[in-house]
RNA sequence: GCGCCUGUAGCUCAGCGGAUUAGAGCAUCUGACUACGGAUCAGAGGGUCGGGAGUUCGAAUCUCUCCAGGCGCGCCA
């Protein structure tokens, strides 16, 4: 309803104008005073729209509130466009103007939409859009510190890219520094072949040493002394160490590509290592804009309005005292990376940072340094997307029953589990059969669909307590009760219901039709809403609202058994319908299905 | 100690660039199956929006303050 909101706004804005150009307020002229206020009515009593543009104006012109919304519909109804969308306003309570669109432009807009690909949300302006998310560490397994990110990420790189931006997704994946060292004089000592033969040894293995190697490193000082060593020949490109690198980094590789195969998750990887060469080229730049100093030994930057536990500015250590890199100047370098033009960088407009929340104060810092050395562009916009943790039942930290961090494949595939015990327990239940094939199929879709529904129909900034019975439950805001709805689309389609039907004219008269329609007309909105906000749970919330109000609909109106063009018509509004859950869905990077 | 985030129904959460009577879902209780898949729908109860103050004609929403919880706070990432 995008359109129909803009023409209306400038409708209001010229009643407006109108309106109060008859008042001799010559000193008021300011344009913002005639701001008409349109939003969306708060209750579905007030119509489609309220303007409340006429309260604020009261005090200046020294009229009652009511009188002006009064002097404005006299404006607007004498207006052709509005008054051919818009049955006449209403003024209720303090001075509210409520609009209710007439049948007529609803139907009208239905039938647009109908006929088009996208839904009604036209592709915008395009820009280059960089969105960095997953990022799981090289010789270690993915687990559920990194669902979020991986999950919301992709989905807002799909809204992103929907709406016609030129998106670059990057996996900054953990694969430089310490750990190496330690990890690779480990692997030299217990399973030497791993560092020069590929796949010598199971991942899960890999994950054991490199605890073991943690452990050893905190305790062994001698050991230490010797990852160091490592570290530096790593970083000095020595032939065997590059070698065992690759290798390491090759074998955690294809464990992530299983489990982002499994989510159907597509992102490039760009590792810290990339940034490499650009490293001291950073320390460069921020001597030269006169933003280093040394501080007990190491090169920082000190933050503006940024206070640490002394009270002094806080500082960021971009070399550390021994010459050597750490993540910050890593970030720094990825940023300038980014922004800079193509072919030097991505060139990007917009660069989006999916990590968890504990990581705020992090990248303020570095969107300040990053902002005070001059790498972003003034029309860029930089933003850190931060989530809450997930929790356990219990509220605190989800862990293993014997307290270990639960493996992200792990999870994945007990929801699957779950899922398919369920589905075998109603075929039972319901005396259905169906092959295996099919309850792989179903199991598999909605397993993973509840694991990412339940996250991303969470506001991302609060902590998420992780439940399988909840995000599995037939009822309530879950994905199978968003998938079940199209399960019953797809059933009348099957049952004789041509859904792409339109010999007849649309013809509407029931309340749960123009419910319907109402909610099918807000998807641009939404969409527009969480482009750019960066709140995938804004769109769950309108697809499981979407969802109920079919249900309703579908239940209290008879939709094979009506005469046309009743029947043809709303057998398109359950094309409709259906058409935007599976483009919502898809967008939040889940698969639907037909029968369940 | 400082900083960031969170506090809304019994539980899990929406709403938070102010606006007409604070919304869902789950759970609880009451109803509806000769129906297009009842995996649904109709209805009921349940709230001083953490406390207090302020700005405003109007605050869950903005400001301040206090309380509670989580996370972070210099050479790990």
């Amino acid at each position: 309803m995008l359109s129909i909101y803009k023409n209306l706004k400038e409708c209001l804005h010229d009643a407006f104008q109108k309106a109060l150009s008859e008042q001799e307020i010559s000193h008021v002229a300011s344009k913002s005073l005639f701001d008409p206020q349109l939003v969306n009515a708060s209750r579905p009593e007030f119509g489609d729209f309220q303007a409340n543009g006429a309260l604020p104006l009261a005090k200046e012109f020294k009229l009652p509130p009511r009188q002006i919304a009064e002097l404005v519909v006299e404006q607007l109804i004498q207006n052709q466009i509005f008054s051919e969308l818009c049955e006449k306003p209403e003024i209720a309570g303090a001075g509210f103007i409520n609009l209710r669109l007439k049948k007529k432009s609803l139907t009208k807009e239905i039938k647009v939409r109908l006929k088009d690909k996208r839904l009604g949300i036209p592709k915008a302006k395009s820009i280059s859009v960089v969105i960095d998310f997953s990022s799981p560490n090289i010789a270690k397994e993915m687990h559920v510190g990194h669902l979020r990110s991986t999950i919301i990420g992709d989905s807002l790189a799909r809204i992103l890219e929907f709406r016609g931006h030129k998106v670059i997704r990057l996996n900054h994946v953990g694969d430089w520094g310490t750990q190496f060292g330690m990890l690779i004089s480990y692997l030299k000592l217990v399973a030497p072949e791993a560092l020069t033969k590929a796949n010598a040894i199971n991942i899960g293995d890999l994950v054991a040493f490199y605890k073991e190697a943690k452990q050893r490193f905190d305790l062994d000082d001698d050991f230490q002394k010797q990852s160091r060593k490592e570290v530096v020949k790593l970083q000095n490109g020595d032939k065997d160490s590059l070698k065992a690198w690759e290798l390491l980094c090759n074998q955690s590789r294809q464990e992530f590509q299983k489990i982002y195969n499994l989510l159907d998750i597509k992102i490039i990887e760009r590792g810290e290592s990339f940034y490499n060469p650009y490293l001291k080229e950073i320390i460069k730049d921020l001597q030269n804009a006169g933003l280093l100093e040394i501080d007990e030994g190491a090169k920082c930057v000190f933050l503006s309005g940024v206070t640490g536990k002394d009270g002094k500015a806080l500082p960021v250590i971009v070399q550390k005292g021994d010459g050597g890199f750490n993540y910050s100047t890593t970030d720094l370098a990825a940023i300038k990376y980014r922004f800079s033009p193509t072919p030097s960088g991505d060139g990007a407009n917009r660069v989006i940072y999916v990590t968890d929340a504990g990581q705020a104060n992090h990248f303020k810092g570095i969107f300040q340094i990053a902002t005070r050395a001059k790498w972003i562009p003034k029309t860029a916009r930089v933003e850190h997307v931060p989530f809450g943790v997930v929790q356990g039942e219990d509220g605190k930290k989800l862990k293993t029953r014997s307290g270990e961090t639960v493996r992200l494949s792990d999870l994945l595939d007990s929801s699957i589990q779950r899922a398919e015990d369920d589905l075998r327990q109603r075929l039972i239940d319901e005396k259905r059969e169906e092959s295996e094939s099919f309850i792989k199929e179903v199991s598999t879709t909605v397993g993973l669909a509840a694991v990412k529904y339940a996250d991303l129909s969470q506001n991302r900034i609060s902590n998420y307590q992780f439940s399988y019975k909840k995000m599995l439950a037939l009822q309530g805001n879950t994905a199978p009760y968003l998938l079940y709805a199209l399960v019953r689309i797809a059933g009348i389609a099957r049952k004789g219901g041509d859904l792409n039907e339109s010999r007849h004219e649309l013809e509407f008269n029931e309340p749960q039709e123009l419910k319907l329609i109402r909610e099918l007309l807000k998807f641009d909105e939404i969409i527009n809403e969480v482009e750019e906000e960066l709140l995938p749970n804004r769109l769950c919330g309108y697809l499981f609202e979407l969802s109920q109000i079919f249900n309703r609909f579908y239940d209290q109106v008879p939709i094979l058994k009506a005469k046309n063009p009743y029947r043809s018509s709303r057998l398109s509004l359950c094309k409709l319908t259906a058409d935007t859950l599976k483009l919502g869905l898809h967008l939040l990077g889940i698969p639907t299905l037909a029968r369940m």
